[in-house]
DNA sequence: TTCCGGCAGAAAAACGTTTTCCCAAGTGAG
DNA sequence: CTCACTTGGGAAAACGTTTTTCTGCCGGAA
């Protein structure tokens, strides 16, 4: 039992088979395809009904060979794809299909070998660009080797100045937290975070610090509290604050999780969130976020959009209109029931 | 200012430059590369110096369009990349990156024209095959129109018998909880999970019920809540659990997020846990179990050995020994403090 | 010496496009 | 009626491999 000649199981149909159907050469139905090249109107509509009727689709591999671009780039992660990399990536997916672009997901695990193991992967394969993009907003070091393909740092700049970064504005979450809070009362501001070597815990806390100053006040405890990304911080956190200055009327977070500790132990304490006491957050995870009692009012870093951006300044430097620098994309407040 | 001859800069070096260099044919250079054809030693080692100093590296494109595999797998999900999706995705990306072959990242966002969308992007590159995974347990439909591409489903099984699934053993989950319950001590064990129409808060309580029958046991409250995936769902569930059977000796919860509402609401009632009552959750989601208190004992669903096997299975199927059916991995216990 | 077999390596075909170059026929002007 | 141009379309080169086929050459046996 042998497939009728023109059925789909006879095997890809290849241009030399459209171009037959419609009576040319391959060259020309190429041009037909393209549009590019002259040729009566009536010929060209003949060649598109050839590639109708075979449903005919182009050898993307002949394509690549000869014209050197593979329509592909590759997305380096480097801690696995966590919490912050896969919104971000899934920005980069969707402004990069619609360019008829398609994504190679590599995760180095934080491992240089395989950084280097992925990076030579990549340039074998040819990819037209690279978006890397990391855990944290701590700056990192560009890849080595990459000469000719163009980057974008995603979430985590580059430390070279004069590669394409990506990151989220940290001065604009801190003001919006801030300025919320001001605007909604409170002037003993308790401000608890992460650690301080880390770049994300560190300007927050110092735009905070600098909001504060701006008008004319300063931090409940005098001092920014630096720990852990943790609930468990936050509620350690909170009781060393209430300790050191009961008088306090507000949290601001340096992530939602430490939110969630603080206002854990804010209600276990019988003070009432937000009646007396506001909470805000960072990050908008959903998951924390709302399971939250009360839902937290947060800052939402807008991943999915840092990722787009990323896909849309790579594209531009791929068509060689490249803008180095460091581009940041503003924060968004959302407010829910803690403050 | 012109790049020295051999500097990286002149261009990738191709096949051709390094016989040159050799003082040999193309074809027998390929050969003495791979492998293939016989030839003095000396002279592969020739071959072999060229390309060492060359950094010779083969054109995949070429090689693609020559040998028709393009040493790429697509992976499909169909819910972002969510919680599920992506230990899955890591575990498939690391056992196929083993074996050189990269993965092409698709995001459907559950929307059936993105999904044939992708599916005819697949194709046009040729992928080897293809992984498709979704958010819950849930069959799904098998992709349409992918006759001669190998294809494995992962986490959700396809409802074609034929085809090749890789999925959670629920059995060995239930079986796993119920049995270290019982082995600690308690027989008035309440169940409260997810919505009754996901097959996973459905087959997961199914097991239960029938090992707890097994040793001549029932539910504490008598029947199975069902509800949502929530924290707030669990500590709801709690408290009615608890007017309708105080007695109460343990929760096994259908996921992290109930028992750590469930949690919540037992410390908050001052029931001892696990003194009085102990708590089993489901899914290992790091995140919620530790910082439930107290940590959790869940049962973790090992997604990335799913990840993993999907992605041998795919490769055997590559391989033209294809094994149909719906091949399952077993969970595992973590004890931690609330049991 | 002549033949045959085996071996090293060269030459060429093939993969499926795109693009450049070229030719033939038609058109208009002088 | 020719000449120069334009226009439609074909032929062929190129992309960089792999694989198959082919050609000398050498050694050994008859």
């Amino acid at each position: 039992m042998t497939a009728a000649p023109d059925s789909p199981a006879a095997g890809r149909a290849k241009l030399a088979d459209v171009a037959k159907l419609a009576g040319v050469s391959v060259g020309t139905a190429s041009k037909a395809l393209n549009g590019n090249g002259r040729m009566r109107p009536e010929t060209r509509q003949r060649v598109l009904a050839a590639v109708e009727q075979l449903d005919f689709r182009p050898n993307q591999h002949a394509q690549s060979l000869h014209t050197g671009r593979s329509w592909t780039v590759g997305l380096m992660t480097t801690d696995g794809i966590g919490r912050f990399s896969t919104p971000v990536l899934l920005g980069a997916e969707d402004a990069l299909g619609a360019g008829k672009i398609s994504v190679l997901l590599c995760d180095t695990r934080g491992d240089a070998i395989r950084e280097q193991h992925h990076l030579r992967n990549l340039m074998d394969r040819r990819v037209d660009g690279i978006i890397v993009t990391g855990r944290r907003t701590d700056p990192r070091p560009p890849l080595k080797g990459i000469e000719p393909i163009p980057t974008v740092y995603a979430l985590s700049p580059s430390t070279d100045p004069d590669d394409i970064s990506v990151v989220s504005d940290d001065l604009s979450g801190a003001q919006l937290a801030v300025e919320h809070l001001l605007a909604t009362g409170r002037t003993r501001i308790a401000h608890v975070t992460g650690p301080a070597h880390h770049a994300a815990a560190q300007d927050r806390a110092r735009h905070t610090v600098e909001l504060l100053e701006h008008s004319s006040l300063e931090l409940a405890t005098g001092r920014v509290h630096f720990g852990e990304w943790s609930e468990a911080w936050g509620r350690r956190a909170a009781e060393a604050v209430l300790r050191i200055a009961p008088d306090t009327d507000a949290f601001f977070c340096g992530n939602d999780q430490i939110a969630r500790g603080v206002a854990d132990t804010l209600r276990e304490s019988g003070l009432d969130v937000p009646g007396k006491i506001a909470i805000v957050g960072y990050d908008n995870w959903d998951i924390m976020a709302l399971a939250c009692r009360p839902p937290l009012t947060t800052i939402d870093t807008n991943l999915s959009e840092i990722g787009r951006q990323a896909a849309l300044r790579l594209l531009d430097a791929i068509g060689a209109q490249p803008e180095p620098g460091r581009h940041t994309v503003p924060c968004r407040l959302v407010v829910r029931e803690s403050s």
